[in-house]
DNA sequence: GACCTCCTGCTACATCTGTAGCAGATTTCT
DNA sequence: AGAAATCTGCTACAGATGTAGCAGGAGGTC
């Protein structure tokens, strides 16, 4: 399931804070957007259409809850720039990311210190 | 300047061998995706539009050729990538990329090598 | 020179994405 | 209860994207 731009933004919120309302959302993404209160619900409605968002209401305000972890969205986000742009290959971005980005010393040491399994978590 | 799925399908022919004609682009193409030869037109002309492409006639026809490379691209793509999915930094991505991608040995080897500098190219 | 082929420029149109307004229902405050 | 604040469901609309058709001009063929 790919997530846009606006939705991806929305998804922050709420992997952050969950069961969260619309109001909820908004405020969550102050700092980013300055949003009208409908969009938010426009594009929580469209994430909730596409199966990435599950709402229940109480009262009369929807709450919502992500369907989806963090982790399967980027991971699927990394899938499809793998196939757009790198062969769909893993080597070809992992020359990519570590021979041309600019990584800095911290981002080697960090990379290979995750290579080397420290830092580890639940071996998948 | 980000590139639609669509053109990225455009820009990797063009980036095989360019100077080339809608024509060779569309047979380029051919393996992967069955577009009539005006869909092929249209891309071309919004690649054009966006300056990603330069166009040059001969006789009748159009020729085309990138004004970007195809590293430069993806290094647009990462970043955009890493902006939406992964709050900016490498490191996330990096940390997502070891820890939870399922690598093959192969390609955890192919990464601590370009770590260690070996492979690199014109380090930039 | 007439004809067939191919190319270009323009137009079209559905879907997706970003953004938001409006009206009516519901809750809350006083 | 009446007013004020909220929330929801629907609608809208422009720009991006995927996909392609059509008509007219240019070039090659016999």
């Amino acid at each position: 399931m790919q997530l846009s731009e606006a939705e991806w933004k929305v998804m922050r919120v709420l992997w952050e804070r969950s069961p969260a309302n619309a109001r909820d959302v908004l405020e969550g993404l102050s700092a980013s957007t300055e949003w009208a209160y409908t969009t938010t619900k426009t594009i929580l409605g469209r994430l909730v259409e596409k199966g990435v968002l599950a709402e229940h209401k109480r009262a009369n305000t929807s709450f919502y809850e992500p369907l989806v972890t963090r982790d399967e969205a980027r991971r699927t986000a990394v899938r499809n720039l793998l196939d757009r742009a790198f062969d769909g290959t893993f080597g070809s971005l992992l020359h990519h990311l570590a021979d041309g980005e600019k990584l800095s010393k911290r981002d080697r040491e960090k990379l290979r210190e995750v290579l080397d399994g420290k830092g580890r978590k639940g071996a998948r």
